[in-house]
RNA sequence: GUGGGUGUCGGCAAGUGGUCAAGCCAUCGGGUUGUGGCUCCGAUAUGCGUGGGUUCGAAUCCCACCAUCCACCCCA
């Protein structure tokens, strides 16, 4: 127990963790490209906030949420979605004051307290993007954009970008209620977790995969066609826009977001190729969050995409992760007087910026040669009592075993990495 | 919360009631004291997830628990 970390946790290891930087530093090079700014906010907040941000009645917040009370008595919940906490900072700093939109992104750690499994993690990581300030749909194909071309530079290719609308809670409550009347004759035929949908969340009857219901499901009035003209226009201007900048889309009526705070857009990256939790990339439009939360009426657009899921999908698509060089120069030393220049030599060396390693377990010299190989090294230096007498050291290239002499003030010129 | 799979050295893995628990990779040491990747030799589990039980005898059978993986629900 003591040696376990947390079920549902994972230690990302120092031989895997140059794939995080890899799209990490991508992430950031795009998000800088479209205009968004990084914020970073903490790791937890009030408990409040999810309440009415992402919805009292959804799964997150009822049952998989890490809360609990500080030593002052206020309840603190470890951030399960990204956002809230954005919405949160966007009103306490009166974002909505500088130029408008504003246009933010994070990567963020997240906490769900779930039953882990294959892409579904207790501590998880996300990037996400957030545009507030303007109701256009050009800034839900930018926000679209984003996760396309990201996911695109990744290497991802088997990939769906599905959009739908979910409406605003006016046309929403139309399409419940005659969604409802539909199933209501039904309803004993439906299975038993559809039975319990038929209530929480009819939407997601549509959804099941459970063949009897999807017989049962057919011909049900889906909420495409109960939007009201502005929702309606909206997805028609949605299309247009995505059309116009080239991003191809497939409308899958069925997404529906677990997140109570969505409206009219909503929209998966999906893939098949990564078991059950197919969704890479998920987000939509609020336009209502930022008053809920107590703001201003403001809207807003955003999406958060899984790290470990784009992870584990690039590595099923076989995307290339470059992996660094871990040691351009290492330094080979027999006896005392050399390894102290040695020592002195490594410094210099990485002061002129380059990756210096040598023996620090009193190898002997072939076992000093063997550590080299293992590092990776490109260069071995060699330095003994023959090179400090004549001033110069033996320089090995290690892929060709090509070896030269040079003199102790030519070896940072003639080490070529 | 419900269901299924799996648990033998750092990693993979044989063994399925009876001599000291194979093998491979990795690690460490060495092959006459200044040159790696190849090769050769050697070392490395009184213990087989944990605790009980059955038996003359258990890694091998039974029970419980734990861990992990996968699936449902839901989501990234």
């Amino acid at each position: 127990m003591l040696t376990n970390v947390p079920k549902g946790t994972k230690d990302i290891m120092p031989e895997q963790v140059y794939k995080w930087h890899f799209v990490e530093n991508k992430w950031k090079a795009i998000c800088e490209k479209y205009g968004f700014k990084e914020i970073r906010t903490p790791m937890f907040e009030y408990t409040e906030l999810f309440q009415r941000g992402i919805g009292d009645t959804t799964d997150v917040v009822q049952k998989e949420m890490y809360t609990f009370n500080d030593h002052g008595g206020r309840s603190i919940t470890l951030k399960p979605e990204g956002t809230s906490p954005a919405v949160r900072a966007f009103i306490e700093h009166n974002m909505y004051a500088d130029v408008q939109p504003t246009k933010i992104y994070y990567d963020i750690p997240c906490f769900r307290y779930e039953k882990p499994q294959s892409g579904r993690l207790r501590q998880f990581h996300q990037f996400g993007v957030e545009t507030f300030g303007t109701p256009n749909m050009i800034a839900d194909a930018e926000i679209i954009a984003i996760g396309y071309d990201f996911l695109k530079e990744m290497g991802v290719t088997d990939l769906t970008l599905e959009i739908n609308s979910v409406g605003c809670p006016v046309c929403r409550a139309n399409h419940r209620k005659a969604l409802k009347d539909f199933l209501a004759p039904k309803y004993d035929c439906l299975c038993d977790t559809c039975k319990s949908r038929y209530d929480k969340n009819p939407m997601r009857i549509l959804d099941c995969k459970s063949p009897i219901d999807k017989e049962l499901v057919k011909g049900a009035p889906m909420m495409l066609d109960y939007l009201c003209e502005e929702c309606e226009n909206a997805f028609e201007e949605l299309k247009e826009n995505l059309d116009a900048i080239g991003i191809e889309y497939k409308v899958n009526a069925g997404i529906v977001r677990g997140l109570d705070y969505y409206t009219k857009t909503a929209f998966e990256f999906v893939t098949d190729s990564l078991g059950a939790q197919g969704t890479v990339c998920g987000g939509g439009r609020y336009d209502n969050l930022v008053q809920e939360v107590g703001g201003p009426p403001i809207p807003g657009v955003g999406f958060g995409l899984g790290k470990e899921r784009l992870i584990m999908l690039m590595e099923a698509n076989g995307a290339v992760i470059p992996q660094p060089v871990g040691c351009d120069v290492f330094i080979a030393t027999m006896g005392k007087p050399a390894k102290l220049y040695g020592q002195k030599l490594m410094r210099e060396l990485r002061l002129a910026g380059l990756k210096v390693q040598m023996d620090d377990l009193q190898r002997n010299f072939k076992g000093q040669f063997k550590y080299a190989d293992r590092l990776g090294a490109k260069y071995t230096v060699v330095i003994g009592d023959d090179e400090i007498s004549r001033g110069a050291v033996s320089l090995k290239n290690m892929a060709t075993g090509e070896q030269t002499d040079v003199k102790f003030e030519d070896i940072v010129n003639a080490i070529n990495v």
